[in-house]
DNA sequence: ATGATTTTGTGACATATATCAAATGAAATC
DNA sequence: GATTTCATTTGATATATGTCACAAAATCAT
């Protein structure tokens, strides 16, 4: 097995242990990317069956409202991108983009997920990765309500440090709800 | 079965039919609670092993800043209650509190999860259960970074009509990110 | 390297919303 | 039914952030 697919795996199945059957269906439906920055994974509106996970290189998450780019969330290596929304038949609402020449682990949502019916270790790899997912989401909500913009910047400035090197700010600004203006301004305390 | 848990269970088993003896050992941790107004469920930094179904009646769930009450979110008929935080042993962020005298189910977590590696169906029906939270928590994020607050706030009020109805506004207007006294200068209009 | 494009920073002003204070209205309690 | 408590509305002012405009700096492409 690729030594790319093993990691993503593992980084999902630390409660369990997957047999190499298991293990195989799985890589079935993964298959390797190399991709550019800008390249535009999956486009607004659109219906996507793939989820990807970042193996090297960094991804940006936003919508358009009222013709400007809010930005929703950035992934870095080992971090999943897709939308659940996808999944489950919707169109996307957002755009995902790559900000850095990447390289992607994709993941055939659509044709991984009927086996979560008949292989008990599927259905708990699945499970993992959404759960891991959601605590993502229902963090990302506590930090939006709970914190200032102040104090938004200096977590994210603490907890991940590596988005000021590799995000522009303007998208970061975006992120956290306020203009590259205000952000520049907050900074130059 | 109770009818009630029977209500639970087929919200959450529409795609797979699960046999009697899983749906029996899912009731082994349910049970019913008839609680007042007021009641406290979860409380903020304490840890909790259950989640809840709302048979009927309405939660909210809220955390403090700086001394003031910010509501995250309402929970009526047909909702689950409860935060992902707690089911991974980790203090809740939240305190979860009746806003009506309320029917809910219990659902003891600690216990029903490990049964997801032994019993398919469980694992599948445990998975219907977070992708239906982690899709309310896109849904949420979207909203919360889409609208500003007029349109936040016709959207709630054409999608959740009954909030309004049964949700005390200073409630509402802390949940839409805004001070009650802009809600009602905005319902002015 | 050099110019072009993108990103970041600074200033002046406008505006939505917060804050503080008080009045009115509704609901719960005795 | 009267009284207390809680929820909502309205007003006057303060403040943080947005908007628009442009300059400086950094990055990209030829």
């Amino acid at each position: 097995m690729d030594i790319l697919y093993q990691r993503f795996i593992d980084h999902y199945s630390s409660s369990q242990q997957l047999t190499d059957h298991t293990k195989a269906e799985i890589c079935n439906h993964l298959s390797i990317l190399h991709l550019n920055k800008k390249h535009v994974l999956i486009k607004e509106i659109q219906r996507h069956d793939f989820a990807y996970f970042v193996i090297k290189g960094a991804v940006r998450s936003y919508f358009l409202k009222d013709g400007i780019e809010v930005n929703t969330w950035f992934a870095l290596e080992n971090d999943m991108v897709g939308s659940l929304q996808n999944f489950n038949d919707k169109p996307s609402k957002e755009t995902i983009e790559l900000v850095e020449n990447s390289t992607l682990i994709s993941i055939n949502i659509k044709k991984l997920k009927p086996l979560m019916f008949s292989n008990i270790q599927i259905s708990n790899f699945i499970n993992a990765v959404i759960e891991e997912y959601a605590l993502f989401l229902e963090e990302k909500i506590y930090f939006s309500q709970m914190m200032n913009s102040i104090d938004k910047y200096l977590i994210l400035l603490d907890k991940e440090p590596q988005l000021f090197q590799r995000i522009p700010l303007t998208y970061i600004a975006s992120f956290l709800g306020i203009t590259r203006e205000t952000l520049s301004r907050l900074r130059a305390k």
